[in-house]
DNA sequence: GACATCACG
DNA sequence: GACGTACGTGATGTCC
């Protein structure tokens, strides 16, 4: 039948269905392989309710089901942040994608999707066509971006509410007609899609000002004649981003597409068709009901259930199968090996471990790769294992009965970058690292250590032994029974190569078996989103960085190690002038003898060892009083750090193949969320003291480029206003006021202008006190004032800010009561220790307060850097480091201004869309050809 | 390997 | 009323 008047067209907006069906159903995975499930279901339950209420007389003549393809359109041509908010699409939900177009053509039901086109484009386009026919349009959809198109036989059906759209309804919400919706939207802006609109001016406004001047064109020519001086700023100022606002969200109805709309014709579904693709989702309750409908039978579901469906009810659950190191299997062959990635594909999930020569994974070589596909059932692939044979030569030779290295790789590349297989691993990022070093990029991936850290954060560290022996009761071969320790450890390569396959197929076994434990608990502890968006995502990003390293410039340091040396070795013979005898000045020990039994100086025992404490604290404090002596041992010190620590050690992490210092992150390293930096630690590089700021000189960018640093301003800070609910900071920060004058100014009663350093110096220490769970005695000792005093500092402060005390009290209350906190975004941190007795639960207690604050900041910058990289694709810009509120970059000279631009605009909205700040968050930054410089 | 010390946010 | 106390990390050197 040729479209015409008296059609009736349906335009379904599948993407919406389907993110809707995600998000509404548990993780549902199919029975027989654990293939992620649940959106499909969902969404074919979706269509078939649609179908079924879509039979009466007013049935469709014609319907098709719209769907989003590609990320990039002319949108993001247009304005490089257009949805740059967007969380990634979660990996769960990834491989069900192809299977709801595959639903869509089983109902037999129109599937359109076009490379590079949004779906409301596409909608935008039939709808368009078929008014023009003059035909009737209803568009199943309650995108408030479709409501442009309502009016004239357009309308459109909200089918989760079942509501009818029309002209009205548009205007209800909108203010003014759908033909004026789009002057509205791009005055209002939407921090969904993140157009930017008129700062300031929200749906309210923007209808009153279009009603009042006709349309956007109007009110920008007359902009002049706005009353209100702030809206007339902004509109005269922002002008051009409202017009760009209003192209991102125009709908395009010129997609070009190769068919009609006669195609779109309603036919029945052939029942073989849908049934089969039902049974073959094993949907049994939704199978019934089509054929019911179809008056048909049911297709047969075998009710398969294998191990690690349902590990806890099943007697050969993962955790109780017993651990056969005999059985596992050590490939040789490609034959072999062939059937592994069979099994694997056939599955859609594999466990993976990597063996190399170093924990170092840039200078790492392949070992071997073990593989685990079922509970109890592993292989390992020797790949690079020496044959140990002490000849002079060194015994380089390749053992026998291995694969050729790059044979094996080529054959495992298609299944590690296959997106339909889930590759499971411990600590992934390694593997992924040393994949990476080989030309294939993994992916998608689970990770063992992330879940049990989304899960577990604070009750136990994440390490496979650790797990193993506490999910599986089983003890894992220890690393060291094969390499030995200390100076006769021999590297991986040397292991024999059956011992090695009892080791390496082990690991692989327990991965996928703490996988199959840990991924159904994740919804049900509610820790789904926290690992989806915070964990997993992360994984790629630090590998980037990692692998990126910053360039080192070791001359700089030589100098600068040079010069300690002769500073300390100076002090040194001062020191000892001092004493009166020669001694050991890094030894505490020796240091508090001289000074408090051979000088008879003023200090006491401390700690269980008895021995002098020489802390810093205690030196100072002797220093004051005119000693010379700790005065020059606090100088040597901070030279004996500066140099050991940093200027000698950081030399030794310089690769000599990138020149650069390449640090690892550890994901799951702190409770709070906060990353941590090892080999080298980059995140504690001096920057308090002059001397010590000056090594950040040697962290240089490359000949053409420039390091650029951003960091968020009392990001702590103002969580804290946003969690306590404190008018006062809030509005503070809302006005970019100084902080801690301000908070002096409230706490002594001394007005902004009269403030002094020292004062505000208080009130700064109090603003940090607060965070950590202040109190007296810590504040008093930070402070250097009499307990006393500092106890009173804080009672005003509570006094001042009673939301602080309540937020407080209600924090340790909630981990009294749940043993854990959360962060803004869901991040669970337990506290075990919370209702012990003994100091413990001091401790615990500081921790529960400090915990969210420090976690939710940490969970924003976490959010910018998984953006980071869709956000900067297009620009010369690396992310390098981050140093828990800042980023670091290295970017091409002509790039600086628009990189900055583009991240600060993330950073700033990295909270958007999951939480909506009372306070903005600010970012400050820097640039330079070195870090000091930048910072 | 425990402990003290000190670098960072 | 006494008890210990700022929150979160990692690297280094001494000493047992």
């Amino acid at each position: 039948m040729a479209f015409g008047k008296g059609c009736h067209l349906h335009l379904i907006d599948g993407s919406a269905f389907i993110f809707r069906a995600f998000h509404a159903l548990p993780p549902l995975t199919r029975k027989s392989d654990g293939l992620p499930i649940g959106a499909v279901a969902g969404f074919c339950n979706m269509i078939f309710k649609y179908v079924e209420d879509n039979k009466g007389p007013d049935a469709p003549t014609h319907v098709a089901v719209i769907f989003d393809k590609g990320s990039h359109t002319f949108r993001n041509d247009l304005y490089d942040l257009y949805k740059a908010n967007r969380e990634d699409m979660p990996e769960d939900l990834r491989p069900q994608i192809p299977l709801t177009r595959e639903a869509t053509r089983a109902f037999n039901i129109a599937c359109i999707e076009k490379e590079g086109y949004e779906a409301d484009d596409i909608i935008a386009t039939l709808t368009v066509q078929a008014r023009d026919a003059g035909g009737r349009v209803t568009i199943i959809s309650s995108d408030k971006d479709l409501m442009q198109l309502v009016g004239g036989g357009v309308e459109m059906l909200d089918a989760m509410k079942n509501k009818r759209i029309g002209v009205e309804e548009v205007a209800e919400k909108f203010g003014v007609g759908p033909d004026r919706v789009v002057d509205v939207q791009a005055l209002a802006g939407d921090s969904v899609d993140n157009i930017p609109g008129a700062p300031g001016i929200g749906i309210k406004t923007a209808a009153l000002l279009i009603n009042e001047y006709g349309d956007l064109d109007s009110l920008l020519a007359r902009a002049e004649e706005v009353k209100q001086p702030k809206r007339r700023q902004t509109l005269i100022e922002k002008a051009d981003q409202i017009r760009l606002s209003r192209q991102l969200v125009q709908l395009d109805a010129q997609t070009p597409l190769d068919f009609t709309l006669d195609a779109l014709e309603v036919q029945e579904p052939d029942p073989d068709a849908l049934l089969g693709f039902l049974g073959q989702m094993e949907f049994r309750t939704l199978s019934k009901r089509v054929a019911e409908n179809l008056g048909v039978a049911p297709p047969a579901i075998p009710d398969t259930n294998p191990a690690g469906a349902n590990p806890s009810a099943e007697p050969d659950a993962p955790e109780n199968l017993p651990f056969v190191p005999e059985g596992y299997e050590c490939v040789r062959d490609a034959a072999a090996l062939g059937l592994w990635i069979e099994r694997a594909n056939a599955r859609g999930w594999v466990a993976v471990d990597t063996e190399t020569t170093s924990l170092d994974e840039m200078r790492a070589d392949l070992v071997g790769i073990s593989l685990s596909v079922e509970p109890g059932q592993a292989c390992y692939i020797p790949l690079g294992h020496r044959d140990g044979s002490d000849d002079l030569f060194g015994s380089d030779n390749l053992a026998e009965g291995q694969m050729p290295l790059n044979a094996a790789l080529d054959l495992l590349k298609p299944l590690l970058e296959d997106p339909a297989v889930m590759k499971i691993g411990q600590n992934m990022k390694y593997d992924a690292k040393i994949f990476a070093r080989y030309g294939i990029q993994v992916a998608p991936i689970d990770d063992t250590m992330l879940m049990s850290y989304a899960l577990n954060s604070g009750l136990h560290g994440h390490g496979m032994d650790a797990l193993s022996e506490r999910y599986l009761d089983h003890v894992p071969i220890p690393i060291k029974s094969l390499l030995g320790s200390g100076k006769s450890a021999i590297t991986f390569d040397r292991v024999p190569i059956g011992d090695a396959v009892k080791y390496a197929a082990e690991d692989a076994d327990i991965t996928l078996r703490l996988s199959q434990l840990f991924k159904p608990q994740l919804h049900q502890r509610r820790v789904t989103t926290v690992y989806e968006t915070l964990e997993r995502p992360l994984v790629p990003v630090l590998a980037e960085m990692e692998m990126a390293g910053i360039k080192v410039d070791r001359d700089t340091l030589s100098r600068m190690s040079n010069a300690f040396a002769q500073k300390m070795a100076g002090l040194e013979a001062e020191i000892h002038d001092l004493a009166g005898q020669s001694f050991n000045v890094g030894s505490p020990k020796q240091l508090g003898e001289i000074l408090f039994d051979k000088m008879g100086l003023e200090g006491g025992k401390k700690g269980k060892t008895g021995a002098y404490a020489t802390g810093a604290d205690v030196l100072e404090d002797l220093a004051a009083e005119g000693h010379d002596l700790p005065a020059r041992v606090l100088d040597w010190r901070q030279l004996s750090k500066l140099k050991s620590t940093y200027t000698d050690a950081l030399q030794d992490h310089i690769n000599p193949e990138t020149g650069r210092v390449h640090t690892s992150y550890i994901q799951s390293g702190a409770n709070t969320g906060r990353l941590a930096s090892t080999d080298p630690n980059l995140q504690n590089i001096p920057v308090r003291s002059e001397e010590g700021r000056r090594i950040r000189e040697a962290f240089v960018a490359e000949t053409g480029k420039v390091i650029v640093s951003l960091d968020y301003s009392q990001i702590e800070l103002r969580i804290l206003a946003h969690v306590a609910g404190i008018d006062e900071l809030k509005q503070a920060f809302r006005e970019g006021q100084d902080i801690h004058a301000l908070t002096a100014s409230e706490m002594f009663d001394v007005p902004l202008d009269e403030m002094t350093p020292d004062i505000r110096r208080q009130a700064k220490a109090i603003n940090f006190g607060v965070i950590y769970g202040i109190s007296g005695f810590g504040l008093a000792r930070n402070l250097r004032i009499p307990r006393g005093e500092a106890q009173g500092f804080i009672d005003r402060y509570f006094e001042r800010f009673p939301g602080i005390r309540e937020y407080m009290d209600d924090t340790v209350k909630f981990a009294k009561e749940h043993g854990f906190v959360e962060t803004l975004f869901g991040r669970k941190i337990h506290t075990p220790e919370i209702n012990a007795k003994g100091p413990g639960a001091g401790f615990a207690r500081r921790a529960a307060i400090n915990a969210p604050i420090q976690g939710t900041a940490a969970d924003v910058i976490r959010r910018a850097m998984i953006r980071m990289p869709r956000a900067t694709c297009g620009l010369p810009a690396k992310m390098l480091l981050q140093v828990h509120d800042e980023l670091l970059f290295e970017v091409e000279a002509g790039a600086v201004d628009d990189t900055i631009a583009v991240v600060r605009k993330v950073m700033e909205g990295a909270a958007m869309p999951a939480v909506k700040l009372d306070v903005p968050l600010t970012v400050d930054a820097g640039q330079g050809a070195n870090w000091a410089e930048a910072h």
